[in-house]
RNA sequence: GCCGGGAUGGCGAAAUGGUAGACGCGGGGGACUUAAAAUCCCCUGGGUCGCAAGGCCCGUGCAGGUUCGAGUCCUGCUCCCGGCACCA
């Protein structure tokens, strides 16, 4: 006989087989399920009920084409997910939609000479039919994409109502500029040593007027709700503080001596103030070409280091370099005169960018003294109970902890925190200072000099200025027979019938603006778009949203972590405030996934080292690669793919599938049949396996914990085929009933049950041909079964005999035992007893089903 | 440098403070077969004693500690991964 091929249909004498030659055979029975899914509209939700929800979100992917397994792995945790909420009577909203706009279409078409949009629609439509081969179960009648006019109309609207809020504003500032991608980058899209996000090439400094969303204005909030989302990755949330980066601190101003000017410095350390011996501005602080304007050799430095910050790469810190301006501030609390510096070390971006700097107390500051000879004040000790805070700068110790201020006038002797407040309540009443508070987050730049993104909706007037596009004009449509080659410049910009327009106020002629948005903006609040995503009249419903929002399962990649959980974040802020929505979170419980590597890379279409789906699911079959997925190790982290693994896989498929055409009948026989009386060693073996095993897997679908729970699984199984090789008489069609027949029938029951949300088809198949109530059509309509506790307990129990913590004996006991029996039992073991002989007998520790500890002298 | 997360067999990994290594991969042996594939069964951390049944010792990055008992808790390190970084 050769090997059956599981794409082939099955012929009929293959019933005829012996149980151990049969193969799942996938091709035939999958794409079936696919189709009864779709029919019964299993995944359509009627958002108008909403008690007992369940929304869940896999972040919208970009449609680049063909998904690979890496992607795939996301997806199918996502149904998974879904699937189980279902059969745990969750009513499931589980929505697709694309992020359909950015720059690897224009890339594309530049290449291939498609437009845009072309190949867009034509990726989106292939992988629509990936996931469909995935068997991700989505209600595809709200899928949404960001480029389509019925979309991004509400985008536009959103900019809109930020700029009414005046939390969008034109601005001219010191611009992040890929030169290979030809546009602007926000911050957050700057990553690794100073580089573009998409292509790598290092990012330079450009000075540009864009437009920008106020979201510093959010920041404080952004920190504080961090709090609330106690369901999210504590390394998201780390990793947010840290990028909003809120430090305390305080103002201070200082008069420049012999001019009315005055400079302004953040620091978090005023209780050091009186060991400032120097100030320092940041190269291109407005001060240093107000206040040098004479001195040549000044600006020349101010010049040349503030290029040297703008383009430097981050991997090393440059050598401090600084010049004296001549100029002193006076110090406002002793009224000394202490020199002004502008030195490389102290950047715009951050603060004031104008510094104290406390040599005593501050490595760098002290750094930058020693090079420069400028004087060294000590005005903090150490206290005795804590001499911590030490840093070395070369040989030297700097002491930049806590403790007790010195040599700082009406200060002396207290804490360094009370410093802290006394001198900035000081401050502010002579108005030379305050407490504030600083941060690290900058606002959000989001004009892009790109084709294939929303237009923003705002136009110039020579008279009016700059003037809104009005609501009811949206969408300012993206004209489509457009030349799209980066030139750094819109290229809108040149299609004089979308530039040249009147003014919506005067009348006038006015231009356009022709930069587009950023997509972060686009997918910042996509997720209200999924309960109306047809509605012309407005973005989203307000009281749908309230009832369906926050998305209680968010999934998606750790690459994410800040940039578009931010800005979602902050819009969702915004629809509060604009009592637009009731929750000020959009998401109430995040997971990140790990990805899937190969060679100890990250798959990816660059690299050459992905595997495709088709190729695995025509081989294997979907579940083998969903099954495979989710046993490869835990969600969260990164996995190396392993073809051999997909064939393990495989063979606990086969497995399952091999018991359910030997001893499927017995579902049914079961149902029909009251619980007998188990008695035989067989059936309770049985019985425990599964319901053990149901346990785990109720347990672990709960943690995410998928791996474990299709070990648990294998574990069942494998019990399963060993009983029905010892019990093969009794469990053979037509033998009498017995209770192993029973058992082995209930347990086939949990275990198709257990095993849908992860190999769905396996699970519907086996469902439809075994289930013992198939009316509903879908084992996902039939309710999640419950655990017999019963069923869990053994008769007897291996106890590990301890004396003083160390191994000496094992007993087998009845479990019926009292604890004063065991302890009975163990100390009358030989060799426990041997042990025990003339030694004194502290305490026992028994603990239940696992050991006795013998505690002697 | 700061913040976060890790470190367990040949590999991916399991272990509410209670038999470390479940489950899977890989490896070894066996059954079935003319043979192979498939399937099924057994073994598989290291060392050591024993003809054997079966023992014993060591072992979760390193050094300590708490505890009757520590992979798990505490203290101090080392290394790896991720984020931020002259952030005042």
């Amino acid at each position: 006989m050769t090997r059956s091929d599981p794409r082939a249909p099955a012929p009929a004498s293959e019933s005829a087989l012996r149980p151990d030659e049969e193969r799942y055979p996938a091709a035939q029975i999958e794409p079936k399920w696919r189709k009864r899914w779709d029919e019964l509209g299993l995944f359509r939700q009627d958002v108008s009920h909403a008690e007992n929800k369940f929304y869940c979100l896999n972040m919208f992917p970009y449609p680049s084409g063909d998904l690979h397994v890496g992607h795939g792995r996301n997806y199918i945790l996502g149904d998974t997910v879904v699937r189980q909420a279902m059969l745990r009577g969750r009513r499931v909203f589980a929505v697709m939609g694309w992020d359909a706009f950015g720059l690897p279409a224009e890339n594309a078409a530049i290449q291939n000479k498609t437009h845009p949009e072309v190949w867009t629609l034509r990726n989106i439509q292939r992988m629509r039919q990936q996931f469909d081969a995935w068997g991700i179960g989505l209600d595809w009648s709200r899928e949404i994409a960001s480029c389509h006019p019925g979309y991004y109309r509400w985008t536009q609207w959103l900019f809109l109502k930020l700029y009414e809020r005046g939390l969008a504003y034109r601005g001219k500032a010191p611009v992040n500029w890929c030169p290979s991608c030809q546009t602007v980058l926000a911050n957050e899209q700057v990553v690794g040593a100073g580089e573009c996000e998409r292509c790598g090439t290092p990012v330079i400094q450009r000075e540009l007027e864009q437009w920008f969303f106020r979201i510093t204005e959010y920041a404080q909030r952004l920190v504080d709700d961090l709090a609330l989302l106690t369901e999210w990755p504590e390394k998201v949330r780390v990793m947010q503080h840290n990028w909003i980066g809120r430090s305390e601190g305080a103002e201070v101003h200082w008069r420049v001596d012999g001019t009315s000017e005055e400079l302004v410095t953040f620091t978090t350390r005023l209780d050091t103030i009186y060991g400032a011996t120097f100030v320092v501005l940041a190269p291109n602080h407005p001060a240093v070409a107000k206040l040098t304007a004479g001195r040549a050799d000044i600006q020349e430095f101010a010049a040349r280091v503030a290029r040297q910050q703008s383009d430097r790469r981050y991997d090393q810190e440059p050598e401090k370099e600084g010049i004296a301006t001549g100029l002193s501030a006076i110090h406002p609390f002793t009224g000394a005169k202490v020199p002004i510096w502008v030195a490389n070390y102290v950047v715009m971006g951050y603060g004031t960018g104008a510094v104290q700097c406390v040599p005593a107390h501050d490595t760098r500051d002290y750094e930058f003294a020693k090079q420069y000879a400028l004087p060294i004040v000590p005005v903090v000790r150490a206290t005795a109970s804590r001499d911590e805070g030490w840093e070395m700068v070369g040989e030297d110790r700097v002491f930049v902890g806590e403790g007790v201020v010195f040599g700082s006038g009406p200060y002396d002797g207290i804490t360094t925190e009370q410093a802290r407040e006394r001198m900035a309540a000081d401050l502010a009443q002579r108005g030379q200072g305050k407490p504030t508070v600083t941060y690290r987050l900058r606002d959000w730049l989001v004009s892009r000099q790109r084709y294939w993104g929303a237009p923003i909706p705002m136009m110039y007037c020579e008279k009016d200025g700059i003037v809104p596009v009005p609501e009811s004009d949206l969408p300012v449509m993206l004209p489509k027979d457009v030349e799209f080659k980066p030139t750094g410049e819109s290229p809108l910009a040149a299609k004089a019938d979308f530039v040249n327009v009147k003014c919506p106020k005067c009348g006038g002629p006015a231009r356009r603006e022709t930069d587009t948005l950023d997509t972060f903006v686009d997918s910042s609040w996509y997720y209200l778009r999924f309960l109306t995503p047809r509605d012309e009249t407005k973005a989203f419903d307000s009281a749908l949203a309230n009832a369906w929002l926050p998305v209680d399962q968010y999934i998606g990649g750790v690459e994410h972590a800040i940039l578009h959980l931010l800005y979602s974040r902050f819009i969702t802020k915004v629809f509060y405030d604009m009592k637009l929505v009731s929750f000020v979170e959009p998401f109430r419980a995040l997971f990140t996934q790990g990805m899937i590597t190969r060679g100890g890379v990250k798959m990816s279409k660059s690299k050459k080292n992905t595997v495709a789906p088709d190729e695995l699911i025509a081989r294997y079959g979907t579940d083998t690669g969903r099954v495979y997925t989710l046993f490869i190790g835990p969600p969260e982290k990164d996995a190396e793919w392993s073809d051999r693994g997909v064939e393990g896989a495989y063979r606990f498929l086969n497995r399952v599938w091999r018991l359910g055409r030997s001893y499927g009948a017995l579902v049914r026989e079961t149902a029909s049949a009251p619980r007998p009386v188990i008695e035989s060693a067989a059936a309770r073996e049985v019985r425990h396996a599964a319901h053990t095993a149901l346990a785990r897997v109720t347990r672990d679908f709960d943690d995410f914990h998928y791996n474990t729970a299709v070990a648990a699984m294998m574990e069942m199984v494998n019990t399963l085929i060993a009983v029905s090789q010892k019990e093969a008489a009794a469990l053979e069609p037509g033998a009498a009933p017995s209770d192993v027949r029973w058992a082995m029938g209930e347990a086939l029951r949990l275990l198709i049950f257990m095993l849908s949300p992860i190999a769905p088809h396996v699970g519907e198949e086996m469902w439809s041909l075994y289930g013992d109530d198939t009316q509903a059509g879908t084992i996902f309509r039939a309710p999640w079964p419950e655990v017999d506790g019963s069923a869990l307990s053994v008769d007897t129990e291996t106890l590990v005999v301890q004396v003083n913590g160390k191994l000496r004996a094992r007993l087998e006991l009845p479990t019926t035992l009292s604890a004063a029996d065991v302890e009975r039992e163990a100390r009358d073991n030989p060799r426990i007893a041997t042990l025990l002989e003339g030694r004194k007998l502290k305490k026992t520790i028994h603990v239940p089903h696992r050991l006795i500890n013998l505690v002697v002298e």
